[in-house]
DNA sequence: ACTCCATACTTCGACGGTCGACATATGGTC
DNA sequence: GACCATATGTCGACCGTCGAAGTATGGAGT
């Protein structure tokens, strides 16, 4: 899972988002360090809509224009969560050189 | 900074390596989740050298065939503990859901 | 009024990193 | 003799990221 893909999926761990609000989300749950280029967020949308990770919560429509809530999935929380303990491993590595395997 | 490229420096903190000793390396230390491609490897070393945070340790030849072996600088202990910071941050997020900026 | 910025979605081409195959070579195991 | 581990290196294909352009509204500043 790519990083981006990543803090796509924490942002909608909260609640179901539309795709400018999963980017400011990501923002400020990043401390400012991610910041999702529009094309990124879309393609990642849709490519999460297939795995099944993510999908369409609602649909409105603001000013004419349509405005789409998604929802992470069951599997897409399972799948945020053995990414986070990835993370974590691959941290301690670094952080807490004890336990790291000698060869 | 990529997975495949964090695992390298990683690898390399111990002590210099070669090139194939670093996949094995990253191996184990990843406790068999990263198995860099080798196309992936020698093109990340060759980046690395450009960006300075690694560098050609030694050569010896064995069997009448060159082993390259690959040093860590300071600029890419810096740069992996940097990683190494950012990867726990976003762990924390899922895994510690305390401190969760809540916008 | 006009400009600029934030909000908001979509598409597209360029770019960068990853992957696996191929090439090449030796030594050990089955 | 076949196969695998060791070992370096190149190449094209593929995939994900990026930024720009297009489109559109509402609010703030000049």
């Amino acid at each position: 899972m790519t990083e981006a893909t990543y803090f796509i999926l924490v942002a909608l761990m909260q609640e179901p988002l539309h795709g400018y609000g999963i980017i400011k989300r990501a923002r400020t749950q990043s401390l400012g360090e991610v910041d999702l280029a529009v094309g990124t967020l879309y393609s990642a949308l849709d490519r999460l809509s297939e795995t099944g990770w993510v999908r369409l919560d609602r649909e409105e429509t603001v000013n004419g224009r349509p405005r789409r809530y998604y929802r992470i999935t069951d599997d897409g929380v399972h799948a945020v969560r053995a990414q986070a303990a990835r993370f974590q491993r691959a941290a301690a590595l670094v952080l807490r050189p004890n336990g790291v395997p000698s060869a």
